[in-house]
RNA sequence: GCGCCGCUAGCUCAAACGGUAGAGCACCUGACUCUUAAUCAGAUGGUUCGGGGUUCGAUUCCCUGGCGGCGCACCA
């Protein structure tokens, strides 16, 4: 750390020749004329000396060449080069800047002209330091590199790597329009409780948090479903709501503990309507973001403005093992399963068996949009049975690019029935499984008081965003993605 | 949680078989009034991730811990 300190004290002297001189290196505000990408467009109606311009930016590059300086400062949107003659600006002036080096944040003005390289330049008249930074940038040339470096100093990442923010202003375009979509379509945007009492909505362990006063546990919630539904009870016939939902589980490429998923129902619908649905916003966002709603990821090319494949379930086992599980006894389908290479065990019980025949050999090969449906009863506690097809639910999974991105079905709204699978989550909880559903009676009770018929909709937005981003790691796409604390001194 | 790989200056990277730890950029000093990875001359900068072991000697080999990446497992 002895090397770091070092810079930092130079820096710090800096900043104190600069107070000493008078110069507040913290100033409140500044007023550019232009952003730097506004410059640049208006170039072709400003001529040499004719127009005063001043602009922020950061200072990204500093060559100095005894009596005069050239650099770079880049905002959000640009980079434009700045140019400072000590017979310009004087010779005290000239001094100060000197002050001033790579990383600080200066606002410049000056007049425009183009340098016999034909650069756009600022021909500075005044440089004025809005924020004197302390460490040194990294290195000009390969920047910041290292992945540990990038996800725990995003704040450097964002600024070194512009393409970066193009990532994240993605995202945040794509929750924009899914969000318009959905208030377009009649939808509420709702906000519902994150500490809970009782989790439940989803199968996964969840993190565990206490209330001091209440002296209780609550739960951070791992979706938000069933708060949802309880609003369509309550008269509210479609509500949506982004979500950040904690999950208790390892960390990979696909998933951090905390992420977003954006929930949604809609009363008097059914899953068939809501396939119709999430093909139509999904047409809509695409468009929205990527230049004929295609998306490259992997290198495959996704179109979003074709009609998306659908199968049954069973049917995309079937196509892709030449065996159809629908008809076999628990015994048959372990033998399969064996057959087939996957590494289950003989107590496995054979619904998880095929999820995990479904996600080795089918979801990979999912790549143009999809939507699988008519999943076993078993996987899905909170599905309506379906309506002509003994032992299916009537539920249906978007799958795109490899993955699964969603979660949708004819919600349940028989009180009597799901109490049934209510009962049947906890005794699989008794035998052990960990992520098997509550019994939630306040749930229960609000479905005894009738919830319409309705369709509801989960979509992982990170997911969604590595998609549309080309992304390989969720960590791309989360600004501070989970990470071990770092140890000693920063 | 398990396996494989990585961690060297602020950043990006080197270091033959185990033999004084280096470069570029940044920083510091000096020169330089159209440069742009500015250039030129010089100087500074290291707990080689931590701890232990083997050895005359460890960045290097062994053990152990930390952090990260990738894969597996679990999930969305």
């Amino acid at each position: 750390m002895e090397g770091l300190d070092k810079l930092r004290r130079a820096r710090i002297e800096k900043l104190n020749q600069l107070k000493a001189a008078g110069v507040n290196p913290y100033p409140y505000r500044f007023r550019g004329t232009h952003t730097i990408e506004q410059l640049i467009a208006a170039e072709k109606n400003l001529s040499e000396n004719e127009m005063l311009v001043s602009t922020a930016g950061r200072v990204m590059s500093v060559r100095g060449h005894g009596a005069t300086t050239f650099g770079h400062i880049a905002d959000l949107n640009g980079t434009i080069q700045f140019y400072i003659r000590k017979d310009i600006v004087g010779k005290d002036a000239y001094k100060l800047f000197k002050l001033i080096e790579v990383g600080d944040i200066v606002g410049v003005e000056g007049t425009l002209f183009r340098t016999k390289t034909d650069e756009l330049t600022i021909r500075a008249q005044k440089v004025e330091i809005l924020t004197k930074t302390l460490r040194p940038l990294p290195e000009k040339w390969h920047g910041l590199t290292d992945k540990e470096l990038r996800y725990r100093q995003r704040y450097v990442d964002l600024f070194m790597n512009p393409h970066i923010r193009e990532v994240f202003i993605k995202r945040s375009k794509l929750i924009e329009s899914m969000r318009q979509f959905l208030i377009g379509n009649g939808f509420l945007e709702v906000e519902t409780p994150i500490l809970q009492p009782l989790y439940g909505g989803a199968s996964a362990r969840p993190f565990v948090t206490y209330h001091n006063t209440l002296d209780m546990k609550l739960y951070l919630r791992i979706a938000d479903e069933l708060y949802l539904k309880r609003l369509l009870v309550g008269g509210l016939e479609r509500v949506f709501e982004f979500a950040k939902d904690f999950r208790n589980e390892g960390i990979d490429r696909a998933h951090n503990p905390e992420f977003t998923m954006m929930e949604c129902y809609a009363a008097y619908m059914d899953y068939l309507d809501f396939m119709d649905m999430v093909e139509e916003m999904m047409r809509v966002v695409a468009g929205d973001l990527a230049a004929g709603g295609v998306v490259t990821y992997k290198g495959h090319e996704i179109d979003f403005g074709k009609p998306w494949k659908r199968i049954r379930y069973f049917d995309a086992i079937k196509e892709r093992t030449g065996r159809d599980f629908r008809r076999m006894s628990d015994d048959e389908i372990f033998e399969e399963a064996i057959e087939l290479g996957l590494d289950v065990e003989k107590d496995t019980p054979s619904p998880a068996i095929l999820d995990e025949l479904f996600s080795e050999l089918i979801e990979p090969e999912l790549i143009e949009p999809t939507f699988v449906y008519d999943y076993p009863k078993a996987l899905s506690p909170l599905a309506k049975d379906h309506r002509s097809d003994e032992g299916l639910v009537e539920r249906f999974e978007p799958f795109v690019g490899g993955f699964e991105v969603g979660n949708a079905f004819s919600e349940l709204n028989d009180p009597i029935e799901q109490r049934k699978r209510f009962e049947q989550q906890a005794a699989l909880r008794a035998r052990g499984d960990e992520e098997a559903q509550i019994l939630d009676e306040d749930f229960l009770r609000a479905l005894e008081y009738g919830m319409p018929p309705a369709a509801g909709l989960g979509i992982g937005i990170d997911r969604l965003v590595m998609i549309f981003t080309d992304s390989p790691s969720i960590r791309d796409v989360l600004f501070f993605p989970h990470m071990r604390p770092e140890e000693g001194p920063v």
